[in-house]
DNA sequence: ACAATAATTTACCGATAGGTACAAGTTGTT
DNA sequence: AACAACTTGTACCTATCGGTAAATTATTGT
């Protein structure tokens, strides 16, 4: 057998990575950072991502979207239930990004040059999940036209809420935002079902 | 006389170091970045912020402080005529941010770890924004509960507009969300009024 | 005009950045 | 046991990081 060991642990490695990027940035997260975070040495690091913090980065982007791809976007494009889809949504959202504690590293990647790199990632990441939302709620006979607008103002509430419960160091304020979000979609549902 | 040319200039540094922290984020701003931005040489900025990097951060923060002081919170606070006290908050708000292509110093700042430093002045930017904003909806008869509601809302809403406008590089999302955000307030305006 | 003061340039500092090379150690397979 | 493939630690590289020191060049009030 060749791969297996390394893409175990290759894998294994992202989530502290991820942690750290999300923790630091792009650009705050140094070698060292990285190297304490995963427990690997440099060469460890090296030797699983030869394109250095780069191709960590891409790894970590990856992941995220296989998770989000998985945990989120497939039952909202499914949309067999669309009311308990958005629900589930909302709260593995919430605990995904722990009331807000916990930053989205898509979204602050898209705030400063260093994430140009990934932009299209980047992009690739919002148009889904609104897409994605967009249609649940279109499969909950909300108006097309309607529905696009309710998916993309959830998509940026989420993001917001973050950068204001992290900012005020209050995770009330970001279960409340999220609160408001998900009765809005949720009640947008019940009108037109 | 003594401090008049200095002050004048560090003043004058100051919009150029903002652009370059906006653009690169604190870490991701080299000195050599504030240096071209700025057109001072290394030197010459530490003549001016001897606490390098983080007194400039200061500086900036102070500055950002002052023009939303300026044109957005005392207008709110004075609340003489609240429909159009918030009516002009989405107009010059939306202008500032260049409709979501110009990141939010304060909020990107609160993302990363790197922002720590300057944690205080971040929340207090945002606390007194949402509170000039619930303060105008109540002087506009909004009932105070739902007040506080709808200002961390647009609060957060507007910085969830700028990351996903920046992430998806589409203006049009922006005008979108915050145009849905004005109006949001000024029906509850026009329905308690 | 002149001394005092402020601003800028230049050169430099140690520390650390991201990245590479490679020898030594593990590991699974036969 | 032997072998190749994979993994890891160490040492090292150059570039640049934030920051400093001192010399030089305007400005300034008197």
């Amino acid at each position: 057998m060749k791969a297996k060991r390394a893409l175990t642990d290759r894998a294994s490695a992202i989530p502290a990575l991820a942690e750290a990027f999300r923790e630091h940035g792009f650009e705050g997260a140094t070698l060292a950072t990285l190297s304490k975070a995963t427990g690997l040495g440099k060469g460890s690091l090296y030797n699983f991502f030869p394109g250095g913090k780069e191709e960590m980065m891409d790894a970590v982007l990856e992941n995220i979207d296989g998770w989000f791809a998985n945990a989120i976007f497939a039952p909202l494009e499914q949309a067999l239930d669309p009311v308990s889809a958005i629900a589930a949504m909302f709260d593995d959202v919430t605990a995904y990004f722990r009331s807000g504690q916990r930053v989205c590293v898509v979204g602050s990647l898209g705030l400063n040059s260093a994430g140009d790199a990934f932009a299209a990632k980047v992009k690739g990441y919002f148009a889904r999940w609104i897409a994605a939302l967009a249609h649940c709620l279109e499969a909950g006979r909300v108006p097309p036209a309607l529905a696009a607008t309710l998916a993309e103002e959830a998509v940026s509430g989420i993001q917001g809420a973050i950068v204001l419960a992290r900012a005020l160091d209050d995770e009330a304020s970001f279960l409340r935002i999220v609160q408001r979000l998900r009765s809005s979609l949720l009640d947008a549902i019940s009108r037109h079902g």
